[in-house]
Parts: structure tokens; sequence; C-alpha cells
DNA sequence: TCCGCCCATTAAAGCGTTTTTCCGGCGAGG
DNA sequence: CCTCGCCGGAAAAACGCTTTAATGGGCGGA
């Protein structure tokens, strides 16, 4: 026969206090004194006491769980982008004490409404949803709804959803004025375009562009496939170099993309950064370590997740009701880019 | 004003039948008309009631949870390996209505004992603990505990601890006579010894090649390093081929050593397979995509998710006490190793 | 027509906490 | 010496569901 369980009324009974008392002393209320709080202390101690979670939940109205959703890829965690942001949400509802439920934003998962489900039935207080794609319609039910929800590196303009993500135009802005200021003029863009944030990059990155004081540039833009691959970022820039050939730099929207374009520019004997400039976004561990370093926008997506976190709970809390922030980005300058040749 | 949440005596009350039947019929219970259950399912969908999950896990002693585990690696969730068996663990846990509270093996999360906690706490209701190393010695709290805890793809040699894993040992006897039956008899093996299925990797490859029948093989091991990363490979291949000159084959504990192995190679004007052959273990996916294909030991990892949720469910709901399943590999042959070459 | 039986349904007792209200005693101030 | 206020602690009412034992009604068999 197995031990029954304890519970806070055997704690209460052994250390002589109520059942009140030893519940204040476990959420450390204040109105208890030291020394009753040692003693119940003792005895939570010495059985290994743990209060029952779900009791907790019930009677505080509250699951102390956040629930993560992340994109289905089929890889999904293979990619760097997932693992940091999640560090950086762990790291955070962790040291706050609150527990993260994972989910994947699989065909079942929508169809079944989890996400619903998940809020309704209180088993989490709120929900950080990471990076979806343009056809996310079914989250207009977090427009306006009392549930508690955060996209996490993602916007959705029109949609009135909180988000915390990294600033795209800023960084496309940043992308361009690099670019442009080094003399360049005809310039292949590589986009992600089944993405708001990717469809943001491309159109800032055209605009500044377009409107350059010194001069405007020709720009070409493919997109680089749906997985935002170095494979994808290959064959993109294999059009680009067909529709543009006079090109003198490669923008790609991520690191990735770019790594396949210098791939690229290897296989057909072109030099970078000397005849062809190439940069990307992110800043991957990787691209300091290709050759020649990678130019890229340094995106913090520990950040990202820390800042996600700390948002949702306020959101939580009531502290704050709405949401919309955009992280600032940086220019990080290694050796794939130079200023245009001449001639 | 907020609306009142619904609750299960809503659905009572409007559908005109007691507390319990609408209960029953959330829970599908066989002892319901279907009539019954239509009329109350109706008002269900009407208000989009979900039940309370933390009073659902009060009254039945079940949170419907599973606490699963990862490893603290720095980029954890970039590692292609752990993608693939929480793919696994969630399509199972889904299918079967369980959760997944994420957690990750932080000094931190040891320290507070947070395991323990977890468990006694009824916020999940068992453990799968992914892949920890050889010094996860307060894993012995689950030895004869009534905690329901499962290893992932790792042994604990000595210890009483439930667990699933592909067969190391087995794939130490496949790698050895494919590569004695190619000739080889100069062998550099590059191993991981931080982890007790890299030490049975190793301890086995070396006995096979020790007793080989058609006449034993020299075999020289390093260490890759704690991360089993392609630049450790790198780094320890450099070791081997100074250690062992005369080398015909290099043996790596996993993929990404084995493919910075075959860079070394490259580098150093060695041709892969003509004069070294090399191989790996795992068959990620970027072995296929090497220049020449990485020969290499599957492992279905994806599987070793989907088994290891099969057991703890089973260990939950009591339908066994113990687990120790090897999970059995295969060898795939690719264009990395050949004929050991003549004189 | 009456008796039992079986079935769907219900009543009620938990499940283990939190939290609000209440209480008794003690010290300080008048 | 009395009263007021404060403070640590206790009682008790939720919290929203599951589950078992009890109930009542309808039907078949004698």
């Amino acid at each position: 026969m197995v031990a029954r369980r304890r519970t806070i009324k055997d704690i209460a009974k052994e250390s002589g206090f109520s059942l009140s008392t030893v519940s204040l002393v476990l959420n450390n209320h204040p109105r208890i004194s030291q020394a009753t709080r040692d003693r119940v202390m003792a005895v939570v101690k010495k059985y290994n006491f743990y209060p029952n979670s779900a009791a907790r939940g019930l009677a505080s109205k509250s699951s102390r769980t956040l629930s993560v959703v992340v994109p289905n890829l089929t890889r999904v965690f293979s990619d760097i982008y997932l693992g940091e942001i999640i560090s950086g949400i762990y790291e955070r509802a962790t040291s706050q004490g609150y527990k993260i439920l994972l989910d994947i934003a699989t065909a079942q998962f929508i169809k079944s409404q989890e996400y619903t489900k998940l809020l309704a039935s209180r088993r989490a207080d709120g929900m950080l949803f990471i990076a979806s794609d343009i056809h996310a319609d079914y989250l207009s039910v977090f427009e306006d709804s009392p549930y508690k929800f955060l996209l996490v590196n993602h916007v959705f303009p029109g949609k009135k959803l909180n988000y915390v993500s990294v600033d795209y135009a800023a960084s496309a802005r940043l992308a361009a004025q690099h670019l442009l200021g080094l003399g360049h003029r005809r310039i292949g863009l590589i986009a992600g375009t089944n993405t708001f944030t990717g469809l943001q990059f491309r159109d800032e990155f055209l605009r500044v562009c377009k409107t350059w004081q010194a001069g405007p540039a020709k720009v070409a833009w493919v997109d680089g496939g749906e997985e935002w691959s170095q494979r994808g970022g290959y064959a993109a820039t294999a059009k680009l170099a067909a529709q543009l050939p006079e090109l003198t730099a490669i923008m790609a929207a991520n690191d990735r993309m770019a790594i396949g374009a210098m791939r690229w520019m290897a296989d057909n004997h072109r030099e970078v950064p000397e005849q062809v400039s190439v940069m990307g976004v992110d800043d991957i561990q990787l691209a300091a370590y290709v050759n020649p370093g990678l130019s890229t926008i340094r995106h913090d997506l520990y950040q990202v997740g820390i800042e996600s976190c700390n948002r949702i709970l306020q959101l939580i809390k009531g502290e704050i009701t709405e949401c919309s922030d955009l992280l600032p980005t940086s220019m990080v300058v290694r050796g794939s880019t130079s200023r245009v040749p001449v001639g």
C-alpha cells in the first residue's frame, strides 16, 4: 500500500497551527511571525511537502503557467531562431515562478482550437505565440478577447493583437543605408514573403533604396522560399544573377539565405566582397564563422523572449492592457560587404 | 465588469440536467444516453464552455501533463537531436490528451530540486528526462520512488532508473563490423565520453575491433569534446592523425563530429574515402548532403520520442512498473566509406 | 396486476488549497 | 484602570469539478 500523499492539513496538525496559517506561511504572507514561519517550515521540510498545484490553482484562480506556441516547421527545434526566443522566455518565466506549457501549431492544434481551449480551461494564464505566418487568420479570436495573448517576433497589421517584435523596418533601413552608403546602386534582394515582418522588411528596404538622396538604387527582388533556408538563398541568388546581372550587392532577409548566396557566389567564381557584397539579417552564430564574415543586422532574439515574457506577465497582472513593442536592431559590419567596385 | 466565467453548473442549469450528468457527458461516460449527451453538448457548444482544468485535476488527481526536461546546452534547441525527440513526444502526448510542460536542466533547476517539486506538487503526472550526462547523480532520487520517471535516450548503469534509448552498443557493433569488413585495421575513434551511452559506444567499438575474427584492428581514440560538435570533431581528427598517422578510417560518435573530420581531411588533402574512410552516427539530415555522403548508423530519435511517451504513459497508468527499452539501429552506407586502400 | 430489475440520472461527499472575516490578547494612551 | 487599535493566528466559505452510492421510473415476466 502506498503512503497517502501529505496535505497542508497534515502539516497543520503536526506543527500545531491551523490550515490557514500553514497556507499563509507557504505563500510568504507578511502577517505571519518569524517564529511561526520557522516552526511550520521545519515540518514542511521534514515531510518534503509541496502543496498540490491543482488545488492551489483552483483556489487562487491562477495556473502560474504560460502557454508557448511554436510554429510547425518540420525541424522546428533545429531553428536557432526558436532556441534563442524560448530560452529567453524560459529564463524570465522561471524567475517569476511560472512554468511553460509547450505546444506546436500543427494543423490539429489549429483545427481543434487548442489555443482557445488552453486559456478557456485556465490551463494557462496567458499565451505567447511565436512567429506565425500571414495565414494565421484564426488568431482574430484574440482581438478584444479577455484572454491574455501576445505575438512574439511577429506582427499582424490591421489586427488588434499584442506583440513584441524586433523592428524589421528599422533593420531594413540600417541595411539599406549600409549598402547605399558603400555606393551600391544595383542590388538583389532575397525576401521572405510569408510573414508580415518579412514583407515590412522588403517594403521598407525598397522604399529607402528608391528615395535615397545621393541617387536611387535599382533593386530586383525575389522570394527566398517558405523556409528561409540556405538552399532557398542559393536558388534565389541564381535567379537574381540572371535577372540583374550587373548587381553589386545581395541583401538577404536572413543570414541563412545570405550564406546560401555566398555559396552561390563561390560556386560561380564571384569574389565576395570584391565583386559582390552580401549581407544578411539576424546575426546567427554561423555568421561570424563563414569566410568572409557576414555583415548583418543583429536581432537579439533572446531579448525578444525576455521582453515578451515580461509583457505577457504584465498583461496577466493587469498592469498593462495592450502592448506593441518593437525592439531595436543594430548593424554588424564584417567582411562580406565593401565599397562598390569601380567600373 | 468582466463576465463571470461559466462553470459546469451553468451548463447543468441551462440544459436542465444535473451537475453530475454534465460531468459524465464531458468525460464521455458510457452510461449517458445519446439524447442527453446531445442536449448537453449543445449548451456546451453554445457557451463555448471548457471545464476548468485545475478543478478537474484536483478532483481526478491527475494533471494530464507530462514534464519534459531537456539538457542545458547553450544552444539547446538548435540541436536537431532534441527536435526529433520532442516532436515524437509531443505527437504521442497530444494524441493521448496530455500536455507538455517544458523545463531546461539549468543549474537552478537542479539546485532547487524542481524535478521533485514538479511531481510532488502533482503539476505533472510523470517526467521524461532527455539525455543528461554522467554527472546527473541527483537523479538517484527517482530510484524506487513512487514518481513516474523515465530517462530518454540515456541510460544510467548501476541505477534503477527507467529508460528508453537507442542501443548504442548495437550501433558500435554495426559500425565496427562495417569498417572491419571493408578491411580497415588502423582506425581512429572520436568518442563522446561525457555520457554513459557514449562510453558504451566506445567500449563496445573497441571490444569488437580487438576481438575481430579476421584479425584485430589497432584503434586509437580521443575525446571529441563535451559538445559533440563539428569543431570538436575537427580538432580530434588532427590529434588522431598525429597519434596514428597510418590510419585508414575515422569513426566518430556522431555525425557532426564526423563532418568535422571530413572537413579536416579536405583541409589536409586526404581523399575521402580513397585514402581515409569516415563514418558517423545518428544519420542527421546533413549527412546525406555532404560530399561524399556520410556513411552512418541511423538513430530514429523521433521514434525514441514516441516510444518514451508510450512508456511513461504506461507507467502512469500502472500498466507496467519498470522499463528498459533499447531501440534498434541500422547501417546506412553512403560514399564516405570504402575498402581499405591497398599498400 | 404486481414484483423485480435494470437503466439513466442525481445527490452529495470529497479533492487540497486560498482568502476573507473574525477573534482574542496585549500594549499604549488617556 | 479602561478602552482602543493592532497584530498574529483561526475558522470557514469558497474554488469547480469527479465519482460513488443512491434514486426513481419504465418494462418484462409471471
